[in-house]
DNA sequence: AATAAGTTTGAGTGATCACTCAATAAGGAA
DNA sequence: TTCCTTATTGAGTGATCACTCAAACTTATT
């Protein structure tokens, strides 16, 4: 039999991580990752160690790859508030820039963990406040530009915004429509930007 | 062997009904089962079909619970928004009123199901929707009450609400300080009643 | 060519999965 | 009591679970 071409690291992750991300930890089968990463058992365990620890480097991953998305918005925009904004508008977009129709895996991970998967839900749980902290400092970062209107707290901020960008990639995941997400992720960019004093 | 009591189905619902919650369809066994319900699996099977149509029972259970949570409230409150202020409210005590810090059953359902449990995933889409529809005819009665302002859309109102309540109790799980989650109730509160003119 | 070091292979491990069914026990009607 | 219907029992079903490992293969070094 003719052998595989040796694996290739990021390849075989991101599949692992959309195969994750869409089925869920526990939906998603040894057989379903063999087929996706298109490597036999013994490879996948001698890579990666376990389900699990594969699974952890998936959601590092994940995490990794939407904070830098975060931080490069940030970079491009010309403001940190306009940067927010037009993060939140990408995700009343899917299938156009992102690649599917899924909420966050993170929050998903969470939900779907117990006391049975600790490390797991663990990690999620601080994926989440990992990235809390970034939308805080970018907020800081635009009461330092007079983004913001005196006594406003960066911090809580920070906290509903998390909570609105969860909110409506769920909305994208329970499968409206275009117009209605899209309506939707307007709505709440505006409401970010009247923060902004005249 | 003696023979246990003939089952109940309200308790043996409720006991499935609380696994299935904290714990998710699929990291659901048999076992786990049998040992809430204190069934063994045929008796189970005689009841209920099946693990799949168990868990539609739950999940209708917990639906049709919520549904009348919702309704007693409007029932009770001087005001349709206040009814909705309240019930806001409710999710910000988790283990005072209701029974764990989880968030909500169906949406956890929604994002935990794929193509391959399409007949779980459309069901929670269906009750999300009804559930929805539920809070639209409390904005509308608010509306004829003349709770809200001209021009309101008790539609997307009650879409926004919806989204509101999903990500606080999505906070109820992740597992936020008591006063945390109490302010956050109470300013989405607010914020809905603020609607009210003056 | 020969050897060594490092990967990939895939059949096979015991455990657990959802589920079945013949046997058994309980309650009601005669 | 005897029969009949209905419910419960729990060992057992084949399938699938996450995972292993000795053998086969490839590449690099000699």
């Amino acid at each position: 039999m003719k052998r595989a071409d040796p694996y290739n690291r990021d390849t075989a992750l991101d599949a692992a991580m959309t195969l994750f991300w869409r089925k869920g930890y526990h939906a998603t089968s040894l057989k379903d990752l063999e087929a996706a990463l298109d490597m036999k058992p013994g490879s996948i365990y001698a890579a990666f160690k376990s389900k699990q620890a594969l699974f952890l480097a998936t959601l590092e991953r994940y995490f990794l790859d939407n904070r830098q998305s975060l931080r490069t918005m940030v970079a491009e925009q010309g403001s940190p508030l306009a940067a927010l904004a037009e993060f939140m508008r990408k995700f009343g977009c899917p299938g156009e820039a992102g690649q599917s129709n899924q909420a966050c895996m993170v929050v998903k991970t969470m939900l779907d963990t117990t006391e049975a998967d600790k490390v797991i839900g663990d990690a999620a749980r601080d994926y989440l406040d990992q990235m809390g902290d970034e939308f805080t400092s970018v907020f800081r970062a635009a009461e330092r530009a007079g983004e913001l209107p005196p006594g406003a707290d960066p911090d809580y901020l920070a906290h509903r915004y998390q909570m609105n960008l969860t909110a409506l990639r769920i909305e994208v995941q329970r499968g409206r429509n275009q117009a209605h997400l899209a309506r939707l992720a307007e709505d709440l960019a505006r409401e970010l930007e009247a923060l902004r004093p005249a």
